[in-house]
DNA sequence: AACCAACGTTGGCACAACCAACGTTGGCAC
DNA sequence: GTGCCAACGTTGGTTGTGCCAACGTTGGTT
């Protein structure tokens, strides 16, 4: 007996959320794959790209830039700051924040990680030529930005 | 009015699997929240719909379909067949199998949420209009088949 | 001085996605 | 037929992401 393989029929199929739930998946195991030999998940990656962007910046802006919970913003850091990544430091102007710098070792790591990211992006969009890519972030690109813009 | 709310610069901004899980997580919130009044989650619609489609079915190729697994199938069906939404029946000609069979309760209910469900696609894909849609789907169905295929 | 807002932090929760293992059953090679 | 492996349903975990509530501390406003 057997099934076809069928794998997943139309109605799914053409489904926005779950396609991009479904691809998102898939994006997520490649990152992980690319990223768990560095011993760092989504969220250091993130974090880590934050912050060189950014510049020294409180934990909240972090957050903010980021897109990651104030919460889970802190044990991150505590990874990082572990491994010497990353250096927090009490803002002298306010002492309620805490300004985070990414340190030189943290840059090298950071840029060992987007290679690893880099290479994992060309596998996601393999079966995309050039133009396709481009639309595909331009759409994403503008959802995100319409979803984020209401109350942000 | 310092930070002047700056969310998220270029680099992540680009970044096709962070485009992907950011937006699927806005997805996700709407679906979660379209789903939510039904007292149902994601994996009792994709369970439902998938049934609807291929009609009676294993549990194991009903996971092959939905792309749900083997394990987290059987406590949604659990859920399903509480609710006497679904009903599950050895197969006569295979006793490792379950037969599960979608009742009409869980018809009139599948609808209830693919009403709920297709308001929340709207919702979602807002700022694009029919031509953009379409194209995302098409992108996205792209990626999925490519990252399916190799061993599917 | 009294408030309220923002900050970092702790500890929790939900959900999707997996994985290993088990006993049962079917199919196949020998 | 016997022996072996694959597939099935099921149980009981684990992980990563995204949240939320609450607390004590600090800053800014009134």
């Amino acid at each position: 007996m057997e099934h076809p393989s069928t794998p997943t029929p139309g109605r799914l199929r053409t489904t926005p959320s779950w396609l991009l739930t479904q691809t998102a998946a898939h994006a997520g195991r490649l990152v992980t794959a690319a990223l768990s030999p560095h011993h760092a998940r989504g969220y250091h990656y993130r974090l880590l790209a934050t912050l060189a962007e950014t510049g020294p910046a409180s934990q909240a802006d972090l957050g903010r830039h980021s897109g990651i919970d104030r919460s889970d913003i802190v044990a991150t850091l505590n990874d990082l700051a572990d491994r010497h990544l990353v250096r927090r430091q009490p803002d002298p102007t306010d002492r309620r924040r805490n300004i985070v710098h990414i340190t030189p070792t943290g840059r090298r790591e950071l840029s060992n990680l987007q290679h690893a990211l880099d290479t994992a992006q060309d596998t996601l969009l393999a079966p995309l030529n050039p133009a396709d890519r481009r639309e595909l972030v331009r759409l994403l690109d503008l959802l995100l930005t319409h979803h984020t813009q209401p109350e942000g």
